[in-house]
RNA sequence: GCCCAGGUAGUGUAGGGGCCUAUCAUGCAGCCCUGUCACGGCUGCGACACGGAUUCGAAUUCCGUCCUGGGCGCCA
Protein backbone atom coordinates (compact mmCIF):
# COMPACT_ATOMS: atom_id res chain seq x y z
CA UNK A 1 0.00 0.00 0.00
CA UNK A 2 1.61 3.27 -0.93
CA UNK A 3 1.93 5.79 1.17
CA UNK A 4 -0.58 8.38 -0.75
CA UNK A 5 -3.40 5.60 0.25
CA UNK A 6 -2.40 5.03 3.27
CA UNK A 7 -2.55 8.61 4.44
CA UNK A 8 -5.66 9.09 2.55
CA UNK A 9 -7.33 6.20 5.01
CA UNK A 10 -6.63 7.79 8.25
CA UNK A 11 -7.89 10.99 7.48
CA UNK A 12 -10.77 10.76 5.85
CA UNK A 13 -13.90 10.08 7.35
CA UNK A 14 -17.16 8.72 6.36
CA UNK A 15 -18.31 10.65 4.06
CA UNK A 16 -20.67 9.39 0.67
CA UNK A 17 -17.48 10.20 -0.96
CA UNK A 18 -15.46 7.83 0.85
CA UNK A 19 -17.57 5.03 0.91
CA UNK A 20 -16.65 3.66 -2.78
CA UNK A 21 -12.94 3.68 -1.48
CA UNK A 22 -14.58 1.59 1.50
CA UNK A 23 -12.29 -1.79 1.68
CA UNK A 24 -14.18 -5.02 2.50
CA UNK A 25 -14.64 -5.36 6.32
CA UNK A 26 -14.45 -8.97 7.71
CA UNK A 27 -16.33 -9.46 10.52
CA UNK A 28 -13.50 -10.50 13.63
CA UNK A 29 -14.85 -14.45 14.06
CA UNK A 30 -14.12 -14.65 10.14
CA UNK A 31 -10.14 -14.03 11.32
CA UNK A 32 -8.53 -16.96 11.54
CA UNK A 33 -4.17 -17.21 11.38
CA UNK A 34 -4.76 -18.29 7.86
CA UNK A 35 -6.00 -14.86 6.88
CA UNK A 36 -3.30 -12.75 5.15
CA UNK A 37 -4.96 -9.32 4.79
CA UNK A 38 -7.73 -7.79 6.91
CA UNK A 39 -9.80 -4.80 7.01
CA UNK A 40 -11.34 -4.86 10.75
CA UNK A 41 -13.80 -2.02 12.38
CA UNK A 42 -14.37 -2.29 15.69
CA UNK A 43 -14.54 -0.86 19.39
CA UNK A 44 -11.87 -0.66 21.15
CA UNK A 45 -12.46 -2.97 24.36
CA UNK A 46 -8.96 -2.21 26.06
CA UNK A 47 -5.20 -1.10 25.39
CA UNK A 48 -2.46 -2.41 27.15
CA UNK A 49 0.41 -0.41 25.98
CA UNK A 50 3.86 -2.20 27.34
CA UNK A 51 6.15 0.66 26.13
CA UNK A 52 7.97 -0.93 22.32
CA UNK A 53 4.89 -2.68 21.91
CA UNK A 54 1.20 -1.95 22.44
CA UNK A 55 -1.95 -3.92 22.29
CA UNK A 56 -5.03 -2.78 21.37
CA UNK A 57 -8.24 -5.48 21.56
CA UNK A 58 -10.59 -4.46 19.07
CA UNK A 59 -14.42 -5.74 19.42
CA UNK A 60 -17.30 -6.55 17.38
CA UNK A 61 -20.43 -8.01 17.80
CA UNK A 62 -18.72 -11.50 16.41
CA UNK A 63 -15.62 -11.38 18.85
CA UNK A 64 -12.10 -9.77 19.53
CA UNK A 65 -9.23 -9.10 17.66
CA UNK A 66 -6.00 -8.13 18.81
CA UNK A 67 -3.88 -5.37 17.09
CA UNK A 68 -0.25 -5.73 18.10
CA UNK A 69 1.67 -2.01 17.37
CA UNK A 70 5.21 -2.59 17.15
CA UNK A 71 6.47 1.13 17.63
CA UNK A 72 9.94 1.18 16.08
CA UNK A 73 8.04 -0.67 13.08
CA UNK A 74 4.86 0.75 12.29
CA UNK A 75 4.23 3.81 10.56
CA UNK A 76 3.98 6.84 12.18
CA UNK A 77 0.38 7.90 10.88
CA UNK A 78 -0.76 4.38 12.83
CA UNK A 79 1.29 5.44 16.28
CA UNK A 80 -0.48 8.72 15.88
CA UNK A 81 -4.00 7.77 15.56
CA UNK A 82 -3.77 4.61 18.14
CA UNK A 83 -2.36 7.41 20.47
CA UNK A 84 -5.58 9.53 20.10
CA UNK A 85 -7.99 6.63 20.06
CA UNK A 86 -9.38 6.01 23.62
CA UNK A 87 -11.48 2.57 24.52
CA UNK A 88 -14.72 2.11 23.56
CA UNK A 89 -14.05 4.28 20.55
CA UNK A 90 -14.55 2.84 16.87
CA UNK A 91 -11.86 2.20 15.02
CA UNK A 92 -11.07 1.17 11.65
CA UNK A 93 -7.61 -1.17 11.52
CA UNK A 94 -6.53 -2.36 8.13
CA UNK A 95 -3.04 -5.01 7.85
CA UNK A 96 -1.92 -7.76 7.76
CA UNK A 97 -2.41 -10.95 9.59
CA UNK A 98 -0.25 -13.51 11.25
CA UNK A 99 -0.50 -16.49 13.17
CA UNK A 100 1.09 -16.92 16.54
CA UNK A 101 0.13 -18.60 19.73
CA UNK A 102 0.75 -15.50 21.95
CA UNK A 103 -2.18 -13.99 20.96
CA UNK A 104 -5.29 -14.55 21.43
CA UNK A 105 -7.16 -16.99 18.67
CA UNK A 106 -3.71 -17.90 17.47
CA UNK A 107 -3.89 -14.50 15.55
CA UNK A 108 -3.03 -10.88 15.75
CA UNK A 109 -3.46 -7.95 13.27
CA UNK A 110 -0.29 -5.75 12.21
CA UNK A 111 -1.42 -2.62 11.29
CA UNK A 112 -0.80 -0.95 8.21
CA UNK A 113 -3.65 1.92 8.51
CA UNK A 114 -5.65 2.47 11.81
CA UNK A 115 -8.38 5.32 11.93
CA UNK A 116 -10.31 6.78 14.09
CA UNK A 117 -14.01 6.26 12.90
CA UNK A 118 -15.87 7.96 15.97
CA UNK A 119 -13.80 8.48 18.83
CA UNK A 120 -15.25 7.98 22.60
CA UNK A 121 -15.61 10.42 25.47
CA UNK A 122 -13.64 9.99 28.57
CA UNK A 123 -14.49 9.05 31.27
CA UNK A 124 -17.48 5.91 30.04
CA UNK A 125 -20.35 6.14 31.90
CA UNK A 126 -19.82 2.26 32.60
CA UNK A 127 -16.76 0.13 32.01
CA UNK A 128 -17.65 -1.96 29.35
CA UNK A 129 -14.63 -4.26 29.74
CA UNK A 130 -15.67 -5.40 33.38
CA UNK A 131 -12.79 -5.07 35.17
CA UNK A 132 -15.85 -3.06 37.46
CA UNK A 133 -19.13 -4.21 37.97
CA UNK A 134 -22.07 -1.85 37.60
CA UNK A 135 -24.96 -2.06 39.02
CA UNK A 136 -28.40 -2.83 37.14
CA UNK A 137 -29.68 0.88 37.23
CA UNK A 138 -26.06 2.55 36.07
CA UNK A 139 -26.41 -0.18 33.44
CA UNK A 140 -29.96 0.27 32.06
CA UNK A 141 -29.03 4.50 32.26
CA UNK A 142 -26.94 3.27 29.82
CA UNK A 143 -27.92 0.16 27.71
CA UNK A 144 -26.44 1.18 24.93
CA UNK A 145 -23.25 0.62 26.52
CA UNK A 146 -23.94 -2.07 28.99
CA UNK A 147 -25.30 -4.04 25.83
CA UNK A 148 -21.64 -4.20 24.26
CA UNK A 149 -20.76 -6.69 26.26
CA UNK A 150 -20.81 -10.14 25.28
CA UNK A 151 -22.62 -11.54 28.20
CA UNK A 152 -25.67 -8.78 27.59
CA UNK A 153 -25.24 -8.98 23.74
CA UNK A 154 -25.60 -12.92 24.18
CA UNK A 155 -29.36 -12.63 26.44
CA UNK A 156 -30.70 -10.55 23.34
CA UNK A 157 -29.06 -12.62 20.84
CA UNK A 158 -31.02 -15.49 22.39
CA UNK A 159 -34.17 -14.05 23.23
CA UNK A 160 -34.30 -13.07 19.27
CA UNK A 161 -33.77 -17.04 18.76
CA UNK A 162 -36.52 -17.89 20.54
CA UNK A 163 -38.71 -15.28 18.91
CA UNK A 164 -37.83 -16.76 15.58
CA UNK A 165 -38.42 -20.12 16.91
CA UNK A 166 -42.00 -19.63 18.18
CA UNK A 167 -42.85 -17.61 15.71
CA UNK A 168 -41.41 -20.52 12.80
CA UNK A 169 -43.47 -23.41 15.03
CA UNK A 170 -46.67 -21.51 14.87
CA UNK A 171 -46.28 -20.71 11.22
CA UNK A 172 -45.50 -24.36 10.66
CA UNK A 173 -49.04 -25.30 12.87
CA UNK A 174 -50.55 -23.42 10.37
CA UNK A 175 -51.54 -20.19 12.80
CA UNK A 176 -52.00 -17.17 11.47
CA UNK A 177 -49.94 -14.07 13.06
CA UNK A 178 -52.26 -11.10 14.43
CA UNK A 179 -51.82 -7.62 15.08
CA UNK A 180 -54.22 -6.24 17.33
CA UNK A 181 -54.60 -2.48 18.87
CA UNK A 182 -52.96 -1.54 21.91
CA UNK A 183 -54.95 1.46 22.92
CA UNK A 184 -58.53 0.09 23.97
CA UNK A 185 -61.42 1.66 25.68
CA UNK A 186 -62.24 -1.56 28.17
CA UNK A 187 -61.50 -0.02 31.08
CA UNK A 188 -62.76 -2.48 33.47
CA UNK A 189 -61.74 -6.33 32.34
CA UNK A 190 -61.52 -6.47 36.00
CA UNK A 191 -58.34 -7.49 38.19
CA UNK A 192 -55.13 -5.48 37.21
CA UNK A 193 -54.56 -1.70 36.87
CA UNK A 194 -54.36 0.24 33.39
CA UNK A 195 -52.68 3.38 32.22
CA UNK A 196 -54.92 5.64 31.10
CA UNK A 197 -54.39 8.23 28.16
CA UNK A 198 -55.48 11.10 26.05
CA UNK A 199 -57.29 9.94 23.52
CA UNK A 200 -58.75 13.24 21.85
CA UNK A 201 -61.94 13.55 23.27
CA UNK A 202 -62.27 9.97 24.95
CA UNK A 203 -61.01 8.04 28.00
CA UNK A 204 -59.05 5.09 26.42
CA UNK A 205 -56.19 2.68 28.18
CA UNK A 206 -53.12 0.68 27.13
CA UNK A 207 -53.90 -3.13 27.01
CA UNK A 208 -53.34 -5.70 29.45
CA UNK A 209 -54.16 -8.18 27.21
CA UNK A 210 -54.92 -9.09 23.63
CA UNK A 211 -57.65 -11.85 25.37
CA UNK A 212 -60.64 -9.97 23.77
CA UNK A 213 -59.54 -9.49 20.66
CA UNK A 214 -57.78 -13.34 20.06
CA UNK A 215 -61.54 -14.61 21.21
CA UNK A 216 -62.85 -12.35 18.33
CA UNK A 217 -60.85 -13.62 15.95
CA UNK A 218 -62.01 -16.68 17.19
CA UNK A 219 -65.48 -15.70 16.15
CA UNK A 220 -64.09 -14.55 12.51
CA UNK A 221 -63.01 -18.16 11.51
CA UNK A 222 -59.16 -17.39 11.35
CA UNK A 223 -58.47 -21.08 14.03
CA UNK A 224 -55.82 -20.30 15.25
CA UNK A 225 -53.93 -17.23 15.86
CA UNK A 226 -51.01 -15.68 17.40
CA UNK A 227 -49.64 -12.33 18.61
CA UNK A 228 -46.13 -12.08 19.79
CA UNK A 229 -46.69 -8.13 21.60
CA UNK A 230 -46.60 -5.86 24.35
CA UNK A 231 -48.89 -5.70 27.25
CA UNK A 232 -49.62 -2.77 29.67
CA UNK A 233 -49.83 -3.33 33.81
CA UNK A 234 -50.06 -0.26 35.59
CA UNK A 235 -49.34 -2.51 39.39
CA UNK A 236 -47.15 -0.53 41.56
CA UNK A 237 -45.25 -4.06 41.66
CA UNK A 238 -41.73 -3.60 42.87
CA UNK A 239 -40.19 -6.83 42.46
CA UNK A 240 -37.37 -8.64 40.13
CA UNK A 241 -40.20 -10.86 37.71
CA UNK A 242 -42.62 -7.67 37.19
CA UNK A 243 -42.84 -5.25 34.65
CA UNK A 244 -45.14 -2.57 33.64
CA UNK A 245 -44.62 -3.36 29.76
CA UNK A 246 -44.10 -6.95 28.96
CA UNK A 247 -43.86 -8.90 25.87
CA UNK A 248 -46.70 -11.45 26.03
CA UNK A 249 -46.42 -14.51 23.30
CA UNK A 250 -50.57 -15.32 22.91
CA UNK A 251 -52.09 -17.72 20.82
CA UNK A 252 -56.03 -18.34 20.65
CA UNK A 253 -57.28 -21.76 18.63
CA UNK A 254 -60.72 -22.54 17.58
CA UNK A 255 -62.54 -26.57 18.16
CA UNK A 256 -59.34 -26.96 21.12
CA UNK A 257 -59.65 -27.65 24.30
CA UNK A 258 -57.12 -26.93 27.45
CA UNK A 259 -55.93 -30.19 26.95
CA UNK A 260 -54.60 -29.16 23.35
CA UNK A 261 -53.06 -26.18 24.45
CA UNK A 262 -51.01 -27.41 27.46
CA UNK A 263 -49.81 -30.20 24.84
CA UNK A 264 -48.90 -26.99 22.43
CA UNK A 265 -47.59 -24.77 25.38
CA UNK A 266 -45.12 -28.13 25.98
CA UNK A 267 -44.18 -27.41 22.23
CA UNK A 268 -43.35 -24.08 21.90
CA UNK A 269 -41.33 -24.13 25.46
CA UNK A 270 -39.39 -27.03 24.16
CA UNK A 271 -38.89 -25.60 20.91
CA UNK A 272 -38.01 -22.52 22.59
CA UNK A 273 -34.82 -24.24 24.38
CA UNK A 274 -34.48 -26.15 21.52
CA UNK A 275 -34.07 -24.12 19.25
CA UNK A 276 -31.26 -21.81 21.52
CA UNK A 277 -29.52 -25.39 22.06
CA UNK A 278 -29.02 -25.85 18.60
CA UNK A 279 -28.10 -22.42 17.52
CA UNK A 280 -27.02 -20.22 19.93
CA UNK A 281 -23.79 -22.37 21.59
CA UNK A 282 -20.63 -19.17 21.95
CA UNK A 283 -24.21 -16.81 23.86
CA UNK A 284 -24.59 -19.71 25.95
CA UNK A 285 -21.06 -19.90 26.31
CA UNK A 286 -20.75 -16.25 26.76
CA UNK A 287 -23.18 -16.78 29.52
CA UNK A 288 -21.40 -19.56 31.33
CA UNK A 289 -24.78 -21.71 30.74
CA UNK A 290 -25.64 -25.43 30.33
CA UNK A 291 -28.65 -25.43 28.72
CA UNK A 292 -30.77 -28.54 29.41
CA UNK A 293 -33.99 -29.07 27.11
CA UNK A 294 -37.24 -29.75 29.69
CA UNK A 295 -38.46 -33.45 29.11
CA UNK A 296 -42.53 -33.78 28.42
CA UNK A 297 -44.91 -33.92 29.13
CA UNK A 298 -44.71 -31.76 32.37
CA UNK A 299 -46.31 -32.96 35.51
CA UNK A 300 -49.96 -31.86 35.25
CA UNK A 301 -51.09 -31.46 38.93
CA UNK A 302 -54.63 -30.04 39.93
CA UNK A 303 -54.87 -27.16 41.74
CA UNK A 304 -56.49 -29.14 44.73
CA UNK A 305 -53.06 -31.24 44.97
CA UNK A 306 -50.82 -27.88 44.56
CA UNK A 307 -52.30 -26.37 47.61
CA UNK A 308 -51.35 -29.68 49.64
CA UNK A 309 -47.77 -29.98 48.27
CA UNK A 310 -47.19 -26.12 49.39
CA UNK A 311 -49.11 -26.95 52.95
CA UNK A 312 -46.43 -29.65 53.62
CA UNK A 313 -43.78 -27.09 53.57
CA UNK A 314 -44.86 -23.28 54.59
CA UNK A 315 -46.42 -22.00 57.76
CA UNK A 316 -49.45 -20.24 56.15
CA UNK A 317 -52.76 -21.50 56.08
CA UNK A 318 -54.01 -22.21 52.11
CA UNK A 319 -57.41 -22.59 51.85
CA UNK A 320 -59.35 -24.03 49.22
CA UNK A 321 -60.16 -21.09 46.60
CA UNK A 322 -56.85 -18.68 47.99
CA UNK A 323 -54.64 -18.07 44.89
CA UNK A 324 -51.18 -19.19 45.02
CA UNK A 325 -48.83 -17.33 47.40
CA UNK A 326 -45.32 -16.49 46.39
CA UNK A 327 -44.22 -18.64 49.06
CA UNK A 328 -46.79 -21.10 48.03
CA UNK A 329 -45.45 -20.95 44.50
CA UNK A 330 -41.82 -21.35 45.48
CA UNK A 331 -42.29 -24.30 47.50
CA UNK A 332 -44.14 -26.08 45.21
CA UNK A 333 -41.64 -25.54 42.60
CA UNK A 334 -39.10 -26.82 44.81
CA UNK A 335 -40.93 -29.79 45.38
CA UNK A 336 -41.90 -30.52 41.73
CA UNK A 337 -38.41 -29.50 40.46
CA UNK A 338 -39.40 -28.88 36.96
CA UNK A 339 -41.74 -27.50 34.57
CA UNK A 340 -45.38 -27.51 35.74
CA UNK A 341 -48.86 -27.32 35.03
CA UNK A 342 -51.23 -26.38 37.73
CA UNK A 343 -54.52 -27.12 36.03
CA UNK A 344 -58.00 -27.55 37.48
CA UNK A 345 -58.72 -24.17 39.38
CA UNK A 346 -61.48 -23.15 41.47
CA UNK A 347 -63.22 -21.02 39.30
CA UNK A 348 -64.10 -18.16 41.48
CA UNK A 349 -60.40 -17.20 41.51
CA UNK A 350 -59.51 -18.02 37.56
CA UNK A 351 -61.13 -14.87 34.70
CA UNK A 352 -64.62 -14.88 33.79
CA UNK A 353 -63.78 -16.39 30.34
CA UNK A 354 -62.71 -19.30 31.44
CA UNK A 355 -64.69 -22.21 30.55
CA UNK A 356 -65.94 -23.93 34.09
CA UNK A 357 -66.50 -28.22 33.86
CA UNK A 358 -69.85 -29.12 32.73
CA UNK A 359 -69.95 -31.63 35.62
CA UNK A 360 -68.55 -29.47 38.45
CA UNK A 361 -68.72 -25.65 37.69
CA UNK A 362 -67.35 -24.35 40.87
CA UNK A 363 -63.56 -25.96 38.98
CA UNK A 364 -62.83 -24.57 35.24
CA UNK A 365 -60.43 -25.65 32.31
CA UNK A 366 -58.09 -23.11 33.16
CA UNK A 367 -54.06 -23.92 33.67
CA UNK A 368 -51.33 -22.34 34.86
CA UNK A 369 -47.76 -23.07 33.47
CA UNK A 370 -45.35 -23.03 35.84
CA UNK A 371 -41.45 -22.74 36.04
CA UNK A 372 -39.84 -24.06 39.52
CA UNK A 373 -39.12 -20.34 39.99
CA UNK A 374 -42.48 -18.93 38.74
CA UNK A 375 -45.66 -18.72 36.88
CA UNK A 376 -44.65 -18.69 33.17
CA UNK A 377 -48.62 -18.98 30.85
CA UNK A 378 -52.01 -19.43 32.22
CA UNK A 379 -54.80 -20.81 29.67
CA UNK A 380 -58.17 -21.63 29.55
CA UNK A 381 -60.52 -23.50 27.34
CA UNK A 382 -62.92 -20.54 27.28
CA UNK A 383 -66.89 -20.05 27.42
CA UNK A 384 -68.19 -19.77 24.00
CA UNK A 385 -71.72 -19.43 24.95
CA UNK A 386 -72.87 -16.01 25.14
CA UNK A 387 -75.38 -16.43 28.07
CA UNK A 388 -72.76 -18.49 30.02
CA UNK A 389 -69.98 -15.28 29.59
CA UNK A 390 -72.46 -12.92 30.82
CA UNK A 391 -73.82 -14.82 34.27
CA UNK A 392 -69.90 -15.46 35.02
CA UNK A 393 -69.33 -11.75 34.56
CA UNK A 394 -72.28 -10.51 36.23
CA UNK A 395 -70.93 -13.31 39.22
CA UNK A 396 -67.42 -11.59 39.04
CA UNK A 397 -68.87 -8.06 39.87
CA UNK A 398 -68.61 -6.64 36.51
CA UNK A 399 -70.83 -5.17 33.93
CA UNK A 400 -72.02 -6.91 30.80
CA UNK A 401 -72.43 -3.24 29.20
CA UNK A 402 -69.00 -2.53 28.98
CA UNK A 403 -68.13 -5.62 27.34
CA UNK A 404 -70.87 -5.52 24.41
CA UNK A 405 -68.10 -4.91 22.05
CA UNK A 406 -66.77 -8.60 23.43
CA UNK A 407 -70.07 -9.85 23.85
CA UNK A 408 -72.20 -9.15 20.43
CA UNK A 409 -69.40 -12.15 18.57
CA UNK A 410 -70.67 -14.59 21.08
CA UNK A 411 -74.27 -14.20 19.39
CA UNK A 412 -73.52 -14.88 16.02
CA UNK A 413 -71.76 -18.07 15.66
CA UNK A 414 -68.85 -18.44 18.02
CA UNK A 415 -66.58 -21.81 17.88
CA UNK A 416 -65.80 -23.65 21.30
CA UNK A 417 -61.85 -22.22 21.67
CA UNK A 418 -58.90 -22.33 24.44
CA UNK A 419 -56.09 -20.09 24.51
CA UNK A 420 -53.14 -19.04 26.88
CA UNK A 421 -50.80 -15.97 26.81
CA UNK A 422 -46.99 -16.44 27.84
CA UNK A 423 -44.15 -14.25 29.01
CA UNK A 424 -41.85 -13.54 26.65
CA UNK A 425 -39.80 -11.88 29.62
CA UNK A 426 -40.29 -14.26 32.10
CA UNK A 427 -39.50 -17.25 29.20
CA UNK A 428 -35.58 -15.92 28.95
CA UNK A 429 -35.21 -15.03 32.59
CA UNK A 430 -35.82 -18.44 33.76
CA UNK A 431 -34.24 -20.20 30.65
CA UNK A 432 -30.97 -18.59 31.39
CA UNK A 433 -31.22 -18.12 35.06
CA UNK A 434 -31.29 -14.35 34.93
CA UNK A 435 -31.98 -13.19 38.74
CA UNK A 436 -33.84 -10.36 37.67
CA UNK A 437 -36.46 -9.88 34.42
CA UNK A 438 -34.90 -6.79 33.65
CA UNK A 439 -31.96 -8.45 32.54
CA UNK A 440 -34.64 -10.14 29.83
CA UNK A 441 -35.58 -6.95 28.77
CA UNK A 442 -33.70 -4.14 26.58
CA UNK A 443 -35.47 -0.89 28.20
CA UNK A 444 -37.51 -2.43 30.71
CA UNK A 445 -40.73 -0.35 32.11
CA UNK A 446 -40.76 -0.30 35.92
CA UNK A 447 -42.16 1.32 38.56
CA UNK A 448 -39.98 3.96 38.60
CA UNK A 449 -37.93 4.16 34.88
CA UNK A 450 -39.81 5.52 31.75
CA UNK A 451 -36.34 6.22 30.50
CA UNK A 452 -34.35 5.47 28.18
C1' G B 1 -49.35 0.32 48.73
C1' C B 2 -46.57 -1.89 53.24
C1' C B 3 -41.80 -3.30 55.13
C1' C B 4 -36.37 -3.59 55.01
C1' A B 5 -31.74 -1.85 53.19
C1' G B 6 -29.17 1.93 50.87
C1' G B 7 -27.29 6.87 48.19
C1' U B 8 -19.18 8.29 49.19
C1' A B 9 -14.62 10.32 42.49
C1' G B 10 -16.84 8.22 35.65
C1' U B 11 -17.62 2.94 37.64
C1' G B 12 -17.57 -0.47 41.87
C1' U B 13 -16.36 0.11 47.00
C1' A B 14 -13.99 1.03 52.52
C1' G B 15 -15.06 4.14 56.50
C1' G B 16 -21.16 4.42 61.29
C1' G B 17 -18.88 11.35 65.96
C1' G B 18 -12.34 13.89 66.33
C1' C B 19 -7.74 9.00 63.77
C1' C B 20 -10.93 11.94 57.08
C1' U B 21 -6.69 17.08 53.93
C1' A B 22 -11.84 10.14 53.11
C1' U B 23 -9.66 3.76 51.73
C1' C B 24 -8.93 0.42 47.79
C1' A B 25 -9.66 -1.10 42.79
C1' U B 26 -10.68 0.47 38.05
C1' G B 27 -10.53 4.83 34.96
C1' C B 28 -8.09 9.29 33.23
C1' A B 29 -3.21 12.28 32.60
C1' G B 30 2.22 12.05 32.71
C1' C B 31 6.79 9.11 33.03
C1' C B 32 9.26 4.00 32.58
C1' C B 33 8.57 -0.68 30.19
C1' U B 34 8.97 -5.27 23.23
C1' G B 35 4.53 -10.50 24.16
C1' U B 36 0.45 -8.46 27.08
C1' C B 37 -4.11 -11.18 27.64
C1' A B 38 -7.47 -8.08 34.81
C1' C B 39 0.17 -6.55 31.85
C1' G B 40 3.51 -4.39 35.54
C1' G B 41 6.03 -0.01 38.17
C1' C B 42 6.13 5.29 39.74
C1' U B 43 3.62 10.22 40.13
C1' G B 44 -0.74 12.90 39.79
C1' C B 45 -6.40 13.84 39.04
C1' G B 46 -11.16 12.91 40.69
C1' A B 47 -16.41 11.89 45.53
C1' C B 48 -19.36 12.17 51.13
C1' A B 49 -27.48 13.05 47.03
C1' C B 50 -30.10 17.82 48.73
C1' G B 51 -32.00 20.94 52.83
C1' G B 52 -32.32 21.58 58.01
C1' A B 53 -31.14 20.12 63.21
C1' U B 54 -28.00 18.26 67.34
C1' U B 55 -22.75 18.90 68.70
C1' C B 56 -16.87 22.33 70.46
C1' G B 57 -16.62 18.97 66.14
C1' A B 58 -20.98 15.31 61.32
C1' A B 59 -19.44 11.23 55.52
C1' U B 60 -20.82 9.14 60.35
C1' U B 61 -26.51 10.87 64.82
C1' C B 62 -31.66 12.98 64.07
C1' C B 63 -35.70 15.18 60.82
C1' G B 64 -37.46 16.28 55.96
C1' U B 65 -36.98 15.93 50.57
C1' C B 66 -35.41 13.49 46.28
C1' C B 67 -33.46 9.03 44.28
C1' U B 68 -32.26 3.60 44.21
C1' G B 69 -32.19 -1.71 45.33
C1' G B 70 -34.78 -5.81 47.52
C1' G B 71 -38.94 -8.62 50.06
C1' C B 72 -44.18 -8.87 50.41
C1' G B 73 -48.89 -7.50 48.65
C1' C B 74 -51.14 -6.64 44.08
C1' C B 75 -50.65 -8.93 39.16
C1' A B 76 -58.85 -10.67 35.20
Amino acid sequence: MSPDIIERKITYSLTTDAIPDLPMRIPIQDVTPETERAVVIGWINEVRDLGGLAFYILRDRTGFLQVTIVKKKAPELVLAAAKEASRESVVRVTGTIKATEKAPGGRELIPETFEIISRAESPLPLDVSEKVPSEIDTRLDNRYLDARRPRVAAIFQIRSTVTHAINNLLFDEGFTNITTSKIVATATEGGTELFPLAYFEKEAFLNQSPQLYKQMMMAAGFEKVFEIGPIFRAEEHNTTRHLNEATSIDVEVSFADHHDMMDLLERVIVCAYTSVAESCGSELEALGIELAIPETPFPRIPYAEAIDIAALSIDEDIGYGDDLSTAAERAIGEEVGVHYFITDWPTEIKPYYAMPYEDKPTVCKAFDLMHPRMELSSGAQRIHEHDLLVTQIIAKGLSPDSFSFYLQPFRYGMPPHAGWGLGMDRLIMTMLGLQNIREAVLFPRDRHRVTP
